[in-house]
DNA sequence: TAGAAAACGTA
DNA sequence: GTACGTTTTCTAG
C-alpha cells in the first residue's frame, strides 16, 4: 500500500445494528428469513463500490475491508466487568443476519475480518494507523462516536445511511471538542449503551465546556478544585478514578496483533455470478439486476443453489456467545422474470430506472417573468403530463396564502424511447425579504404578479388533456379551488402508493423517495428552519426556496414514473380509480365547506365543566390527605398504590402504576370513593381541554366555520382518519359528552342530517364468512346480538335477560377485532378461562366464522396482505414475525382488515356518489363529515326529506354494482338543528 | 423544545 | 381483541 492509496473500513457490526433499526423490517419472500439489515447492508456495499469503479467521484477506494466483532468477551472486560453488562440479547429478527453478513461480504470477494478478544472498533484503529503510516487515506464506514476519536487529517469518517462525510469540523460541530479530544470527553460523559461510567452528571456539553476550559482530562483532574459549581466539582473528585478507568475503555487499541496484511485488502474487479448466485438467493431482485447489469453477467444463468445460505448453525456469527440455533434452511430459488414485456416487467423497469436516475439541484429553474413561465408552460403541456406543487405559508389549506408554485416534466424526443431530463421549475409569486417585522417585509423584485400567474396556472390546471400530477393533490386542490381554479385529471402519487402500499410505511413524499428514488429530498426546515426560528415560506430566500420547491415537483414525477405502472401490475387500477383519486375532490369539497360551531354553547360548557372539575378537585385532595397533582397519573398511582396501600395495582410497561379508567371503576366497586372522583375529574376535564376549549379555537376567521382536515392514506385498512381538529371522535357515549355535540349546529334555515350505517361490520363479516345464520338474522332483521346470545347459550331472543345480551354483543365486536381470550376476559372483566371457553361455544355454533379467521390468516401469511371485498390491499408485513405478541398483533389486525375496511369502502363509494346525486335530485344540501359509518348532511329545511331518502338510497346501494351483498346494508337518519339530536 | 408515555375521545 | 388523534405530564437534551 502506498501514497495514492484510499483504503476503505467498514464497521460490518455498527452497520447491521444500526441497519436492522433504521430501516423497515424486510423478510425473504419465500420463508419469511428476516434480511432487512442484510439488504441494507449488500446495497451500500454495493454503492461504495461503484464509486470505486466510477473514477469521476472524488474519493475512491483502492482498498477495502469489512470489520466485525467477535464476541462480547474482549480485554475491556477483563478490565473492567460491567463494560457492556447492561447489553441484553439482540433482537429475534437480527440473530440469523449476523451470519447472513458475513456471507454477503464473502459473495462481494471482500475480507472480513474479525479477531478473538478484540472490538471491531480497535481493529478498525489498528488498520487506520497502518495506513496512516503507509501514507494512505483511510475512510471509515460508521457513524459510531467511539471511532470519531481516530479522525485525522488522513482518517474521516463516512456514515452511509446519511450520505454524510464526517470530519474534523463535523466532530467538533457535534460534540464541541476536536477529534484529539473525544476520548477525553467520553472518559467524563461514560456511555451508558456500553455501560462506561464516566463522571455522573457531566454530559457531552459539560464536558465539552470543561475540557475548553483546562485543555485536557489529567488538567481537569489534577486542578479539579478549582472547579466553581459545588456539585459538579465534588462529582469531579470523587469519580476521578473512574474517569480514569473510563478513559481506558474507550481508548482503541491501535496496536491490535492484526493477521491480515494491508495489501490482502486490495480491490479486485467483481465477481459478478458469484455475487449474483447469493443476491438471487437473498432474492434482492432490484440490486440482483443492477449487479447483473454492472457486471456484464447474466441474472437468469446463475444458479442461486451454487450457493448455500442457511439460516441455521451455518448463519450464525460468533457475533453470539449463545443461543440456540433455528432449523437449517437451504435457500431456494424464486426467479419470477420471464423476460417478457408484461405490466410487472414494466413496473420493475419503470423502479429500476427511477431507482438510479440522479437527481440534480442545479439543473432548476425559477421562473421570474411571463416569458418564461409562459415557455416552461408550453413545453410542459407539450408532454401531456406535469408534476405541480404549491408552496405556502401553512399546512392549513383554507387559511394558506399561496406563495409560489413549482411544476416538473420530461420531455420527449419524439423519434425513439429516449428522453430527456426531466425540467424542474420553481415560480416564486409573494417572496418577501427581510424579518417580517415594521421595517421587513418588502416584496421582493422580479416575481410574477399573482393574478397574471393564477391565469396561466388556471388554463394548464383545467385543460384535461394535461395530466397533473400531485403529492396528495386534495391539499394543492384546496389552495387552487380558493383562488378559482378547479383541477382537472390528475393522479396523486400518495394515493397512488396508498394503493398499492398501504400498512408498509407512510406515504409522505420523503418516505415515498427514499423508497423509491432512493434519494433524500431536502427538508423542509432546512429551508425554513424549525422551533423559534422557523419562517413561512414567503420569507425563505428565492434561491433556496427555488431548490427545494423545484425538487418537490420533480421527486412527484420521477415517484409517478416509478408507481403507475405497478397499479397494473399489481391489480390496483380499479381500487386507486375507483376509491381513492375520486376522494379528492369529495373530500376538498366538504373539508371547504365545514360545519358551523356555536361559541356559546362551548364557551358556556367550558365554564360549567371547568367549576366542576375544580369542586372535584378540592374534594380528590380532601380525600387523598394531600395537594396534588390530578393530571398526572405517576402521582395519583403512587397516592393509591403507595401512599394508601391499595391492593390490586398493576403496572404498565414502563413500569408505572396503571390508573386507567378500568383500574379506577374496580376500586370504586370496592366502595372507595376516591377513585370515582377522580373518572369524574378526568371526563370533565378532557372534555373542557381537547374539546370545549379547544374547538372555538379552529374556527376559521374568514368562513367562520370549522374545517377538518381528512387524511386519505393515514390508516391500514382504508378508513379515513380526521385532525386539526379531529371531528370524528367528539363525544356521544355520556350525557355530558353529548352536550358538546348540542354546539355542531345548522346555519339558520337548515338542518343537520345524520345518516348512519346500522351494524355495517357485522353486516360485512356476514357476507365475506358467509355465515346462514347471520345472513338470515340480518336479512330477517333481527337484533344481531340477541340472536348470537341465543345461539350460544340457548337462551330465547324474547325475554333476553341484558346482561347475557351484553356479553353477546362484546363477543361480536371481538370477532371483528380478531378476538383472544385475553382482550375479551379484559373487555368483560372476567377470568380468561371462562373467556375461553366463550370463544369455544361461539366456534362451535359458527364454524364458519373460525373457517374465515384461519383462511384469512393463511392469506396474510401467504401473501404478506389482505383484500377487502373491492379489492383494497392492507399489508401486514410483521405476519411471519417470530415474536408471539408480534404476530398475534398482525394476525389480529389482518382479521379486522377486510371487515373494517371494506365498510370503509362501501362508505367511501357513497361518498363518492352522494354530490352528483344530490344535484341530480336538484337538493341544494351538501355533505359535511364523515364518522366511518356515518355521513353528516346540512340541508334547507324543506328538502330535508328528500335529502334523507337521496343519502339512504346510495348509502344502502353503495356496493352494487361492484359487489352484490349477501346481506342487506341498513341506513339509518335523522335531521335535527344540531348534532346531537340529528344522531 | 421535542418526544415518549399514559390516558381517553370516536367507530 | 381492530382503527385512529389530541391532550397532559414528564424526561432528556
Amino acid at each position: 500500500m502506498n501514497k495514492n492509496d484510499h483504503l476503505f473500513l467498514v464497521d460490518g457490526s455498527g452497520y447491521i445494528f444500526r441497519a436492522f433499526h433504521a430501516l423497515p423490517p424486510l423478510t425473504r419472500k419465500s420463508d419469511g428469513l428476516p434480511v432487512g439489515a442484510v439488504a441494507g447492508f449488500c446495497n451500500m456495499l454495493w454503492k461504495l463500490l461503484a464509486d470505486a469503479r466510477d473514477t469521476s467521484v472524488g474519493v475512491t477506494p483502492t482498498h477495502l475491508a469489512v470489520i466485525f466483532d467477535y464476541s462480547s468477551k474482549t480485554f475491556r472486560k477483563e478490565l473492567y466487568p460491567e463494560y457492556k453488562a447492561n447489553r441484553s440479547e439482540p433482537p429475534e429478527d437480527l440473530i440469523p443476519q449476523f451470519g447472513l453478513i458475513r456471507e454477503a461480504t464473502k459473495a462481494f470477494d471482500l475480507p472480513c475480518i474479525e479477531l478473538e478478544g478484540f472490538e471491531a472498533d480497535d481493529l478498525i484503529a489498528t488498520y487506520a494507523r497502518l495506513a496512516e503510516e503507509a501514507g494512505a487515506d483511510t475512510t471509515i464506514i460508521s457513524s459510531d462516536k467511539d471511532l470519531m476519536q481516530l479522525v485525522t487529517p488522513h482518517v474521516s469518517m463516512y456514515d452511509s445511511m446519511k450520505d454524510r462525510q464526517i470530519g474534523r469540523d463535523e466532530v467538533i460541530e457535534k460534540w464541541g471538542v476536536p477529534p484529539e479530544k473525544m476520548i477525553d470527553l467520553q472518559s467524563l460523559t461514560g456511555d451508558s449503551t456500553d455501560n462506561v461510567p464516566g463522571v455522573p452528571g457531566i454530559g457531552p456539553k459539560t464536558a465539552a465546556q470543561l475540557l475548553e476550559e483546562y485543555g485536557d482530562l489529567d488538567t481537569l483532574l489534577a486542578r479539579a478544585g478549582e472547579i466553581k459549581q459545588n456539585k459538579r466539582r465534588e462529582n469531579i473528585i470523587a469519580f476521578a478514578d473512574q474517569a480514569r478507568l473510563s478513559r481506558e475503555l474507550v481508548t482503541l487499541k491501535i496496536d491490535t496483533p492484526v493477521e491480515d496484511d494491508l495489501d490482502s485488502f486490495k480491490l479486485e474487479p467483481q465477481n459478478g455470478p458469484k455475487l449474483i448466485a447469493f443476491l438471487k438467493a437473498m432474492e434482492f431482485t432490484t440490486l440482483t439486476r443492477r449487479v447483473a447489469e454492472a457486471t456484464g453477467a447474466e441474472a437468469s444463468d446463475v444458479d442461486p443453489a451454487t450457493v448455500e445460505v442457511a439460516w441455521g448453525a451455518a448463519a450464525r456469527g460468533p457475533d453470539l456467545d449463545e443461543g440456540d440455533a433455528a432449523t437449517p434452511e437451504t435457500a431456494t430459488a424464486n426467479d419470477s422474470d420471464s423476460g417478457q414485456w408484461t405490466p410487472a416487467a414494466l413496473a420493475r423497469a419503470r423502479a429500476e430506472e427511477a431507482a438510479s436516475a440522479r437527481i440534480d439541484h442545479s439543473a432548476y429553474h425559477c421562473l421570474r417573468d411571463m416569458e418564461a413561465l409562459d415557455a416552461f408552460i408550453a413545453a410542459a403541456r407539450e408532454t401531456g403530463v406535469v408534476a405541480f406543487d404549491t408552496e405556502t405559508t401553512s399546512l392549513d389549506p383554507m387559511q394558506a396564502e399561496l406563495v409560489g408554485f413549482s411544476l416538473a416534466y420530461q420531455p420527449q424526443d419524439g423519434k425513439a424511447a429516449a428522453s430527456g431530463p426531466i425540467q424542474a421549475a420553481y415560480t416564486p409569486l409573494i417572496h418577501k425579504a427581510g424579518a417580517d417585522d415594521l421595517l421587513g417585509g418588502g416584496l421582493v423584485e422580479n416575481q410574477i404578479p399573482v393574478d397574471e400567474a393564477l391565469a396561466r396556472l388556471k388554463t394548464l390546471l383545467e385543460d384535461p388533456s394535461v395530466l397533473k400530477i400531485a403529492q396528495n393533490m386534495k391539499y394543492d386542490w384546496l389552495i387552487m379551488k380558493r383562488h378559482g381554479v378547479e383541477i382537472e385529471s390528475f393522479d396523486d402519487t400518495m394515493l397512488i402508493s396508498y394503493a398499492i402500499d398501504a400498512g408498509v410505511g407512510g406515504q409522505g413524499m420523503d418516505a415515498l423517495s427514499e423508497r423509491w428514488l432512493g434519494h433524500k429530498p431536502i427538508a423542509y426546515k432546512e429551508v425554513a428552519g424549525s422551533g423559534r426560528s422557523a419562517v413561512t415560506f414567503d420569507f425563505v430566500d428565492i434561491e433556496k426556496a427555488t431548490t427545494y420547491a423545484a425538487e418537490d415537483a420533480d421527486v412527484t414525477l420521477r415517484l409517478w414514473q416509478a408507481l403507475k405502472p405497478r397499479l397494473a401490475a399489481d391489480g390496483l387500477v380499479s381500487v386507486y380509480e375507483r376509491l381513492e383519486r375520486p376522494m379528492v375532490a369529495t373530500l376538498a369539497n366538504m373539508e371547504m365547506r365545514g360545519v358551523s360551531v356555536d361559541r356559546q354553547i362551548l364557551s358556556r360548557l367550558s365554564g360549567d365543566f371547568a367549576q366542576g372539575a375544580a369542586a372535584l378537585e378540592d374534594e380528590i385532595q380532601t380525600l387523598a390527605g394531600e395537594k396534588f397533582n390530578v393530571g398526572s397519573p405517576r402521582q395519583l398511582g403512587e397516592i393509591l398504590f403507595g401512599k394508601m396501600g391499595l391492593p390490586g395495582g398493576t403496572k404498565t410497561r414502563s413500569g408505572q402504576w396503571s390508573t386507567t379508567a378500568q383500574k379506577l371503576e374496580e376500586l370504586a366497586a370496592e366502595g372507595l370513593e376516591l377513585p370515582g372522583k377522580i373518572v369524574e375529574w378526568r371526563q370533565l376535564t378532557k372534555l373542557k381541554s381537547t374539546y370545549t376549549d379547544a374547538l372555538p379555537g379552529f374556527i376559521n376567521p374568514e368562513t367562520d366555520r370549522v374545517h377538518t382536515s381528512y387524511a386519505l392514506a393515514s390508516t391500514t385498512t382504508g378508513r379515513l382518519s380526521s385532525s386539526e381538529p379531529n371531528l370524528q371522535n367528539i363525544p356521544v357515549r355520556t350525557a355530558e359528552g353529548r352536550k358538546i355535540r348540542t354546539a355542531f349546529v345548522s346555519q339558520p334555515g337548515y338542518k343537520l342530517v345524520s345518516a348512519d350505517y346500522s351494524q355495517i361490520e357485522l353486516r360485512v363479516l356476514a357476507h365475506v364468512a358467509d355465515i346462514e345464520a347471520l345472513k338470515k338474522a340480518f336479512a330477517d332483521g333481527l337484533d344481531i346480538h340477541a340472536m348470537t346470545a341465543s345461539e350460544m347459550f340457548g337462551v330465547p331472543v324474547k325475554d333476553m335477560p341484558p346482561e347475557i345480551r351484553r356479553r353477546a354483543k362484546a363477543i361480536n365486536f371481538g370477532i371483528i377485532y380478531g378476538i383472544s381470550a385475553f382482550g375479551l376476559a379484559n373487555q368483560l372483566s372476567i377470568p380468561r378461562s371462562e373467556a375461553s371457553e366463550y370463544i369455544k361455544t361461539y366456534f362451535e355454533r359458527f364454524p364458519g366464522i373460525r373457517d374465515y379467521m384461519e383462511s384469512t390468516k393463511a392469506f396474510a401469511r401467504e401473501h404478506g396482505y389482505v383484500e377487502t371485498i373491492f379489492g383494497r390491499r392492507a399489508h401486514y408485513p410483521e405476519i411471519k414475525s417470530s415474536n408471539p405478541q408480534v404476530r398475534s398483533f398482525n394476525e389480529r389486525a389482518a382479521i379486522n382488515a377486510p371487515i373494517q375496511g371494506s365498510a370503509a369502502d362501501i362508505i367511501r363509494r357513497a361518498m363518492i356518489r352522494i354530490d352528483a346525486a344530490l344535484d341530480e335530485a336538484d337538493l341544494t344540501g351538501s355533505m359535511l363529515l364523515q364518522v366511518h359509518d356515518e355521513l353528516i348532511f346540512e340541508a334547507p329545511d324543506d328538502e330535508v326529506d328528500a335529502t334523507i331518502r337521496v343519502a339512504t338510497d346510495i348509502m344502502e346501494n353503495a356496493a352494487m354494482p361492484a359487489v352484490a351483498m349477501k346481506v342487506p346494508l341498513k341506513v339509518d337518519a335523522r335531521a335535527a338543528s344540531n348534532w346531537d339530536e340529528a344522531h
